[in-house]
DNA sequence: TAGCTAACCGAAAGCGGTTTCGTAGAGCAA
DNA sequence: TTGCTCTACGAAACCGCTTTCGGTTAGCTA
């Protein structure tokens, strides 16, 4: 049924017509009869005619394409979200036919001559940038290179781009007052280096909660470690061996909150009970948890969809600092949150001392 | 630094030579002067030159793009290994500077004529299938388009083209050795529909093995059910409500075995004492669950980089069949694998007659 | 029947590259 | 100086499609 691919000339020839009055039937043009047009049309799925897109696009100046720039990670837990943006990216575009291409770098500094020459060759129209760094350089070589684009996630000056972000620090403000409504006032908050803007967000709120409830700011209740769960157990061992350890923390991500139980419970605590634990994503697997880990859930679903419906407004001509959505994480409650109890945790320093 | 592309006319101008020439002296062919060949050089990334590659790709006749279809998915917990394997298939497309597509469908059907129109528009070279369902209908199409393409997984009849695939049958069957090694003789199957090859793969390891000891086939202990943590923990609860209830299990991947311990636990009984539980897929947060779980882990690492690897052989000319790579699971033993406990399991049995 | 308009299609140019072919000029030998 | 071979570049054609511009034919009016 098929050989080599079948082109708008020999479309042309079969039909006896020329190639241009063919490419205006089936793109509609009204300067064609309705008799022709349609003999056209049905020739061509007869023959299985799909336009060079390569040729086309050059044609029409555009690539009909937007570019999603795969974020490096280190650590194979980290990336349940990229399949579910993909996702919604997918079915924006798929409205108007775009493509969706997956920009890969190996290096931090490759990922910038990457985008340059991406943006500079015309492969894509727009670009998805996630989790941004603070003063993230590629936000300024995308503004530079006059290149639309949308952030998942924001920086501290986003006023003059496109975003969609959840309120990591009204979430950790949530969060923590939550915790202290249980009674805790000790509370500690598990982190990973602050580059990650959203590091800074949820420790901001995390801070902004323990002023408002008038609790005193201890640096040593904060814990930064690698964005891991293993990342998460060290800091938590190291929030356990504190002379006065916390009875609540507030973690990064789920991922480093599973971290976080595995510490507590290799101590022969019993998280939600002993330690109030929560995490931050609303990740499905946490609810296989031991015990099944409360978090903040955020709306993670339309991401994609969002971003993608945004970027192809600003392709189309919108000002990018009209597109600008923050989404709110909502308490998901399950069984690593509970009222204070002090007793364990603090005979377990009091054993320890004196054993020393 | 820029405003709008420059493209190799301008190029030409700036230097006062024609087009044709600064594209061979960009592209090093020898009938350039070294001399003219690196004043272009030098003032094409001056003026930040990146050849359109609509333009490019239409004249050498190659799109340089692999494109890789998504798999749609119900569950929002199924897709923890797109992400590496887009990663992977990045790696080793980066290494020819070639681009990955990511090509999305809504429905079955459309995902046909989605994948016969990009194959016949030029756009990529190549196409990256997952998931195969028994007598893939995609796979016959690629076959008849002529259009190369490499399948992660494969099915019954995979000769004649190229896959990367664990052995899942091997996987199961060192599974219920293992159970049966700890004095299971009842070990049931829980699994997700048939239509999947890699379930009915599965499955056939899982029958294999108790053949293998000696064990009777019992239908009542292969359980089918949605693929899904859901699904597992439904199927889970009719198996213990079997009147001779397994003493183990093995499910069909780690997130149908997460549900299979919630059913556990949910009737006080403790996985890895009371009943085994094996999972299959070697996930990560599989540590992390009550009790950690005990599974059969699949090289996942390397799929992507081998997938493109192989992709871009078969582009290049060679024959598909010489492309086939069957790795193996491993027994990756945390807690929910132990020896023979009859004695709760039963006795929860015996009550229940009692009360009925 | 001349003349005008509208409908319909062909001719040509262009998108931005690549590749083949041709040729002016440099260099060399006789 | 003639004649030859290379060297190094320009000219032209092409990839497959879109779009502008012209021109032929039919159909209508006067």
């Amino acid at each position: 049924m098929s050989g080599k691919p079948v082109s708008l000339k020999i479309l042309a020839a079969h039909l006896g017509l020329t190639v241009p009055t063919v490419s205006r039937a089936l793109n509609n043009y009204a300067d064609i009869s309705p008799a022709t047009r349609e003999r056209v049309k049905r020739a061509a799925d007869e023959l299985g005619y799909s336009p060079n897109q390569n040729a086309r696009r050059l044609s029409i100046g555009s690539s009909e394409t937007i570019g999603y720039l795969m974020p490096r990670f280190s650590s194979s837990i980290a990336q349940p979200f990229v399949a579910q943006l993909l996702q919604g990216l997918g079915e924006a575009l798929s409205k108007r036919n775009w493509d969706l291409l997956v920009i890969h770098a190996d290096s931090s500094k490759d990922e910038l001559t990457q985008i340059e020459r991406t943006a500079r060759s015309g492969r894509v129209g727009g670009l998805v940038i996630s989790r941004p760094i603070k003063n993230d350089p590629r936000i300024r070589l995308m503004q530079d290179l006059k290149c639309p684009f949308v952030v998942h996630g924001r920086t501290a000056s986003c006023d003059d781009y496109a975003w969609y972000d959840v309120d990591g620090e009204d979430a950790f403000v949530t969060a923590v007052n939550h915790l202290v409504a249980l009674g805790h006032s000790r509370v500690a908050f598990v982190g990973a280096p602050l580059q990650y803007q959203f590091a800074q967000d949820r420790l901001n709120g995390y801070q902004r909660a323990l002023q408002d409830n008038g609790l005193s700011l201890d640096q040593d209740l904060i814990q930064i470690a690698e964005f891991s769960d293993d990342g998460g157990e060290i800091a938590t061992n190291m929030l356990l061996d504190l002379p006065n350890p916390p009875t609540a923390m507030v973690c990064l991500s789920d991922t480093m909150a599973l971290g976080a139980l595995a510490a507590i419970r290799a101590r022969g605590f019993v998280p939600g009970v002993d330690i109030s634990v929560i995490g931050y994503d609303g990740l499905k697997f946490g609810e296989h948890a031991n015990p099944p880990l409360t978090t903040m859930a955020q709306p993670q679903a339309h991401a994609g969809r969002r971003l993608g419906d945004m970027l192809l407004s600003i392709i189309d001509g919108d000002d990018p600092s009209k597109h600008q959505e923050l989404q709110r994480a909502h308490l998901l409650r399950r069984k690593t949150d509970g009222p204070l109890h002090v007793a364990k945790v603090l005979n377990h320093v009091s054993e320890r001392e004196k054993i020393q």
